[in-house]
DNA sequence: TACTGATTATCAGTATGCTGTCAATTAGCA
DNA sequence: TGCTAATTGACAGCATACTGATAATCAGTA
């Protein structure tokens, strides 16, 4: 474990760097503009309408920090609405624009690609092995994070 | 793949964001101020004594950028020495200092107890195994981010 | 009902990482 | 030798992520 090469967290650091370039890279191409983050985002804002902040930086482990800042961009993006919730004026609920909808649409087979290619150097079998030890690793450390993943109320 | 849970991307951020709490948690833990960024920069330091900013950046894959605020900030902290080189007066040497090298040695404990939390979710095979599918998918996609991999020159 | 505690979002501050750009310097070639 | 290209490190700017703190609001209880 003296190299560093051989430590987890170099390792994770690393493949995140790549990922995120790769992701950028194919996004770009498709001619997008969303980060890796926002495009999460809207994902689960897609499958979740109506949600508020805190729901939503549940749903995919970010910060309640991060999510504020993440949120804001795609407001100014006009990809999503923000509105008080009527049931509870501290929340801010969260809505996709058409915009939104038809940029999430749009972008689908780039983000899909670049999934592929972040994995390239892989066997297809070693690929779904590479999914489930990332899987069985994170859920057994969620609640070492700040923001620890936390399902839909 | 429409589960963000399923797509890599979004498993390495997750991951990532893991290993860097469970170091940090562990390294404070361990009466310790180091990020696990800083860190590697200075083990590398140590294995290869004297190089330049570039050649560090290439041997952990650091973005050229981004290694001179860590440099800033590991020389603030008094653990490294910045000179400019004899033979090419663009270049700045480093090496570590006395502090630099103690405190090295006193947070190993700490940062190896929090490789193994990271993956204390996997059996030791699978540990082993999804230490070598992240080596491979990364030696594959190595020149896909802006700051690769580089072998001392 | 009044109070305590929890929750929601925000703020300032710090640390990675990236983009593109720049000046200083070096290296390679005509 | 002289010129061009590449390299080194820096800068501003943007986007994640975290820390700890705060105000506003809500929920449960005395």
């Amino acid at each position: 474990m003296t190299d560093h090469f051989d430590m987890p967290g170099h390792l994770a650091r690393r493949f995140q760097q790549i990922a995120v370039a790769i992701f950028h890279a194919e996004v770009e191409a498709a001619g997008f503009d969303l980060t890796p983050v926002q495009y999460v985002a809207l994902a689960v804002l897609r499958q979740h309408p109506g949600i508020d902040q805190a729901t939503l930086a549940g749903l995919i482990a970010y910060d309640r920090t991060t999510i504020g800042g993440v949120i804001d961009r795609l407001f100014q993006k006009g990809l999503i609405i923000r509105a008080v919730s009527p049931r509870d004026r501290r929340a801010h609920v969260l809505h996709l624009t058409e915009a939104g909808l038809t940029t999430l649409e749009g972008i689908q087979p780039a983000v899909e690609a670049a999934q592929r290619e972040m994995v390239a150097g892989l066997e297809p079998a070693e690929v779904t092995e590479f999914i489930r030890l990332f899987r069985k690793a994170i859920t057994a450390a969620n609640d070492r994070s700040r923001a620890p993943m936390k399902p839909a109320p």
